[in-house]
DNA sequence: TTGTAAGCGTTATCAC
DNA sequence: GTGATAACGCTTACAA
């Protein structure tokens, strides 16, 4: 592949030139542009971008660490980076970190080897000493789905016990008053404060939700009809279950029809995420809006500038709160 | 961050020798590598892989051109690299060129200025004499969901033809005579070349399908609703649906139902594609299976040994077939 | 076993 | 306006 100095060569200039031309830096004649520029065209020349970003000190590379392309959350994520980098004409790096300690870390490392100037990191397993550490390290570490207080105005996260609490204030809110709970069993945050997030809207109704009414299971439309089977084996009663997630939803409704259980009629149903699922499966699905895409595109565009020198602002904190879809799945208790 | 000087610097010893200390090289005696590791550690070393891709002339970059990472069917298709590449162990450089002729070129112009070895490209706009130019720059070029006879060897593609085909031949197989056709509007190969595996299963039974039974729309959920509801205003008798993919699929069931129709006793509807949501709405779709992440990974896999050295074989070709995958949307007609 | 030095393709600072 | 030339951080003959 032609270099600069084979462009340089053809023209009978200097490098300096040709790299002037390249950028369209000042003080070039006009018919040594057009020559050159012209030769770059003949020769196919195509600037390296690798040799730049070694000079210039900055690589226009954005990083990105998520679990796994495959999770419809996680492409949305990616997207919502995409779309900003895309306008500030920066190169995505994708890492995969498929939910191991071991691996999300070295997903990070790969992409700091590589020198990106800004990283959008999910990481659910890593310590926070750690995370705060490549924080200092790297100005434009973003963290998201995540809120680690040393470093609040690097996070962009979502309150999940105000989830929580806001499906089932709706709930209650719309007359249920024995409510199941389908959890996930992975060892993260998250469903905890979900739950958490359930049980205080219950306690405020003046209601408590025995621990035998939370079942917890992996958190897939699989995971969503084995916590329901149990449920119903149980033979306790619900009239309403809050899913961790939409696909648990949708394998929770799955199970109510097989055991000729109408939902919403007899049971309701209610997801979390509002990914495209909910709006596809039948009853169509009343669920709590994750704007992860929204999240996504605040975390790159906070990247990028801080890691073009702006200053985290001292106090700053980036907070989402989930919303309520009402769709079909869910209706007032008579 | 340290560079390597750094580290030789405080370790009392060459460049030279701390960099094979980095690769693992030979020769090099224990005492010494051990004392370079300990201060490599110290200082938080990281090799530069900007530095080191410059100077050995391969990037360990394998670039990846999607429209958009928002559409599952691309997302998959994303992930089916990623596999091969976390294995490969090399990066993935993303760039997204969202349908529009230009945006692609410039997407692979990028990529090439990164100097990645390897690239997966899904383009449908982009002419085939400017995509076998890049591939014959281009050792480790590969193209997905596209099949240019000049570059065989470096497509992956999926028959359109036989694809509609055999839909086509399913429906009338189960008895189904009057065959309506819900299509894309989007001004690519892929909508006519299965029209065109419709029509010709259409004519090895004996029949015709009338252009009044072909409706064109935007191959999303509300498209397959728009063009549902024209073939329903137009009165014309039918019994079976064939879409264009999953989301005019769901978009045609609901308008049926919608409209009082049942499905699949009344009307059966057949999508393409296979996504996830084809397990989620209800029935649950009967459909033909793109093994898009299959045919990713596949592409990966070649475009990283093409890249190596290894040479495309000659009269080689990567053509996938889709199949049917059964569930409830499609009943034999009684 | 270790060190020296050239060079990868650029940009940027000086001169002229 | 244009041209030398020194970096940037690393690998890799070639010497020692």
């Amino acid at each position: 592949m032609a270099t600069i100095k084979d462009v340089a060569r053809a023209a009978g200039v200097s490098l300096a030139t040709v790299s002037r031309v390249v950028n369209d830096g000042p003080k070039v004649g006009d018919a040594t542009r057009e020559r050159v520029k012209k030769i770059m065209q003949e020769l196919g020349y195509r600037p390296n971008a690798t040799a730049r970003a070694l000079v210039t000190q900055k690589s226009a590379y954005l990083g990105v660490v998520i679990a796994d392309l495959q999770a419809p959350f996680f492409a949305l994520l990616a997207h919502g980076v995409e779309v900003v980098t895309r306008k500030n004409n920066v190169r995505i790096l994708l890492s995969a970190g498929s939910l191991e300690k071991d691996t999300e870390l070295q997903a990070i490392e790969t992409l700091l080897e590589h020198r990106v100037d800004a990283m959008v990191v999910h990481s659910k397993l890593l310590d926070d000493e750690t995370l705060i550490d490549f924080a200092r390290q790297v100005p434009g570490f973003i963290l998201i789905n995540r809120y680690i207080p040393q470093i609040g105005n690097r996070c962009i996260w979502l309150d999940n016990v105000a989830g929580g609490r806001s499906m089932a204030q709706y709930a209650y809110q719309l007359g249920h008053k024995n409510i199941a709970v389908i959890s996930s069993r992975i060892q993260i945050d998250d469903p905890h404060l979900r739950v958490a997030g359930i049980k205080q809207a219950a306690a405020e109704a003046g209601r408590t939700i025995p621990d035998s009414m939370i079942e917890y299971s992996s958190p897939d439309q699989e995971g969503g009809e084995l916590a329901t089977q149990n449920l119903i084996a149980s033979g306790q009663q619900f009239s309403v279950i809050l899913a961790y997630n939409d696909a648990m939803a949708a394998g929770a409704m799955a199970t109510l029809l097989d055991h000729g259980i109408k939902v919403p009629e007899e049971v309701s149903v209610m997801g979390y995420d509002d990914l495209e699922l909910a709006k596809f499966c039948r009853p169509k699905l009343t669920t709590l809006r994750y704007p992860i895409e929204m999240m996504a595109s605040k975390a790159a565009d906070l990247a990028l500038r801080y890691a073009s020198g702006e200053e985290p602002g001292e106090g700053l904190t980036f907070k989402y709160t989930p919303t309520i879809v009402k769709r079909d799945s869910l209706i007032a208790l008579k």
